[in-house]
DNA sequence: GATGTATTAAACCAATTGGTTAAATACAAA
DNA sequence: TTTGTATTTAACCAATTGGTTTAATACATC
């Protein structure tokens, strides 16, 4: 795997992490308060947060005895400008197929003249 | 992982099968051509190929004794646009870096003024 | 210094992944 | 009907993943 973008795509196929991650888009969060949610073990969401920080998705503070998470952008941007080499080729084709709805109607109304 | 988003980044967490994906931009393929590239067996590109079937990225055909793949777009676009819940965040941060910056030059400018 | 809370580490386990080689299948053409 | 080409299946393997339980560590407070 190795490469960033492999350990980001990684990371978010994890519907737990996903949710994880969707808790610190409302801010800053202890492991427990973001384990709080799930029906697992506490080393396991400890697990799940440590594969996010390995892949960059979050950064981690500290705070007594606590080790809060946030959000961090940069790895999600470079996902996301991937998706958008992607998101040009179906909006090609939707104009592709605007095109193709265009000619049909254009040959609609030609018929439509004839008779 | 079950669920059809986790299906598509575990595909997408694949270097092989992105450059998979990124020459079926290109147009439609058989499985030996886009093997081509790799220094891997046979079974190993089909196997991969196999994964972003059931990740629903790609379509096959059929054509004497080729199976032509082609992209699909759809779990591309709801990857896209559960990542951007995530633009949002971070161009709020940076909107809120713009004020933030706007702020410093507003007290510059009155600082300017007194001396 | 003892106690309670937050978090991680260690050891383990079953399932999945990403690769291999060797064999099977499907089809076209000679 | 044999031969060659395209692709998949089967059987195997080592490494990784996602979970567990039990213990260890770190810190604050009493």
């Amino acid at each position: 795997m190795t490469d960033q973008l492999s350990a980001t795509f990684a990371a978010l196929s994890d519907p737990t992490r996903r949710a994880i991650l969707a808790r610190l888009l409302l801010g800053e969060s202890s492991v427990t308060e973001l384990a709080k949610p799930f029906d697992m073990s506490m080393p396991a969401i400890s697990k799940h947060i440590r594969v996010l920080e390995k892949a960059r998705l979050i950064e981690r503070g500290k705070d007594a005895q606590w080790r809060p998470c946030r959000l961090t952008t940069a790895p999600l941007k470079d996902a996301a400008s991937w998706l958008d080499e992607y998101r040009l080729h179906w909006e090609a084709r939707l104009d592709r197929l605007d095109d193709y709805l265009k000619l049909i109607q254009a040959r609609e109304k030609k018929r439509g003249r004839k008779h």
